[in-house]
DNA sequence: TATAATCCGGTAAGCGCTTACCGGTAAGCG
DNA sequence: CGCTTACCGGTAAGCGCTTACCGGATTATA
């Protein structure tokens, strides 16, 4: 007896109920796989739901059962722009997120995602409001203050990316500083540059002072001399790459025989200017970048970088916020490994790869 | 009088209410800037909010007001891989989202995501529960079949993304069509290769197969002769774009003089099958992408391209299943435009822009 | 000063779902 | 064959919030 459709409202267990002849209760331990229905009852019920297209309301359901089952991701859209459309910088981001998503997806978590621009107002409202909508946050780098992070923490589960943990939040990070010292030894060792220079992040990266710091202490430990300060402040972005070498180029300052960028993306912009400029990577200036984006290898040359784990640092991520959400517990900092990836920018003629100690 | 705290189970406006010695209805009056509270009233209420760093629960929210601010947004991720690690296949359709969250975030609405495997099972089902937590879905290219889309559009408003306008969904795609026309027109006019491929992208895409009648047809017109056909069937991966080309030089076939690709992503592989073969771009072939990827101006040489304004498309498709959600209206099927985007991938020397037809 | 017009703010219903609790029926037992 | 034990499945409460409705206090009007 086909019924003439009821595209009326939004229909509910009560109309699915109704149509199988049966009450809401069995409805949803069927949905459920609850308690043990008669094989008829069940039956019917998956049919009824089947004739109308009936999805429960995850709002509902998040009321009754005290679980969203989704967590909210948080990260910053990039800045300002060199080239034109650059927004290369999500790359990053893009990838931890899709960590995050697969090891939300074990869980049947999904992912409500929001993007905070750099002078966007209001982020803390925005972030409260977030909060609302999922079970925990996960906060990728510079997203809030640590007190800021701190009195979120004290509403929602809170994970951080490449921060600090606070008490109330947990915090996820990759090995920086194995990374860069890799990276000095392979330039200072393996090939012998005596003078380096690090292009930095944005200054307030907790990320970027691990490796700035790195940096100058394994350079030191070398025996080479560095380039660092104010005029090699980039921002994590190709332009802010491109900007330094520019300004320093301008000056008439002359580039150390190798330079560390703080992550690929700076690199890119790096190369870039320098190709600009008609010096040539890695004959004239050897650069590594950090990250190993997927387009590092398909720059010119391919840069060698260090390659952060980003999918198993979103995972992770997951997994801790996960078992916060459910148990109340979590390891407050975690550290993943890096590996050094070594390609062509350095002066390395193949592709071999070698690994950070 | 600063109370001993309260982290007990979650917070509540009740317990807002109380501390504020106001009812709950003055909360969410104040909460929601509804009715005239006395300034004293609200006073007390954000303080006592601020005190207790409560959020409204979203979930609670949203079934009250029958409406979750959340758009579901579901894509697929990629599949085989070539190059270790490839994974550049989903830039193109974050670059999407990241345009539809910008909508959405004029609305108030945040993106809840969900990303599907080539070979994952009960595709339907998990898109099934994304539409429950959801006020409307927006699927990328090829997620389900049309009866799928169908089915699915009656629980949920749905818009899909270069797709097909079904009874009950809508619609945003870019016009292929035109961006191919004037990719063969550069190449054959103002270039004068009289010899072009087609590597293709999936078959089942939509947009793939408009593509490729534009390129016949239009190819037809400018009197070039063309190769097309199953060794030209690459899937939107570079991979695929390599393999194409790999298979072509290894059955000993002469390239034509110049190959348009389904997307960046192919064009990335053919530039990379060929360097690897020593085969000079465009020297020996000239190359022509398809979207205008943030990466196509960095390849080397820089992709000539299409650029489809991805981010508006996203914004759009946003704005489209808004007004769905709202209103119940929305153009069926809504086409942007392309532009030509010259480099020198296909022949051109400096960077000049010109512009589709 | 008495009465009507305004304002605020409280009470309670209801959003769609899950589940504790309980009653009815069927099966098991002496 | 009557009573206990299971087993199903229905009723109703409650998750946290919004808001219609209404009563009390305040201010305006006569």
């Amino acid at each position: 007896m086909p019924e003439p459709k009821k595209p009326k409202g939004t229909l509910t267990i009560y109309d699915v109920a109704g149509r199988a002849g049966v009450s809401i209760a069995s409805v949803s331990r069927v949905l459920n796989g609850q308690g043990s229905p008669r094989a008829e009852t069940r039956e019917r019920v998956l049919q009824a739901v089947r004739e109308l297209s009936f999805v429960r309301d995850g709002a509902a359901r998040a009321l009754s059962n005290g679980l969203k089952e989704v967590v909210g991701v948080v990260f910053r859209r990039g800045g300002e722009q060199l080239f034109e459309g650059e927004d290369e910088s999500f790359l990053f981001i893009d990838v931890i997120n899709r960590g995050i998503e697969v090891g939300a997806q074990r869980r049947g978590f999904d992912l409500l995602i929001s993007s905070v621009g750099f002078n966007d107002d209001n982020v803390a409202a925005r972030i409260a409001a977030l909060a609302g909508k999922a079970d925990g946050l996960i906060l990728h780098d510079r997203m809030l203050s640590t007190v800021g992070i701190a009195r979120l923490a004290d509403m929602v589960p809170v994970v951080t990316l490449a921060g600090t943990p606070t008490p109330a939040s947990l915090n996820v990070r990759c090995d920086n500083a194995s990374g860069i010292r890799a990276l000095v030894r392979h330039l200072v060792i393996d090939h012998g540059y005596r003078s380096l220079g690090y292009v930095s992040g944005r200054a307030d990266s907790p990320d970027n002072r691990t490796r700035l710091r790195a940096f100058e202490n394994e350079a030191a430990a070398a025996g080479a001399t560095i380039d660092t300060g104010p005029a090699w402040q980039g921002n994590y972005s190709a332009a802010g790459g491109a900007n330094v070498i520019e300004t320093l180029l301008d000056a008439g300052k002359k580039l150390p025989r190798a330079i560390l960028c703080a992550n690929d993306q700076t690199a890119l912009g790096v190369i870039h200017a320098l190709a600009q400029r008609g010096i040539k990577v890695p004959e004239d200036v050897a650069i590594t970048g950090f990250d190993d984006v997927p387009v590092a290898r398909h720059l010119h040359p391919p840069l060698t970088t260090i390659r952060q784990p980003m999918q198993e640092l979103g995972a992770k991520a997951f997994d801790i916020l996960y078992s916060r959400i459910s148990a109340g517990g979590g390891k407050a900092d975690t550290v993943l490994p890096v590996e050094l990836i070594v390609r062509e920018s350095c002066g390395c003629a193949g592709g071999a790869t070698g690994e950070a100690k």
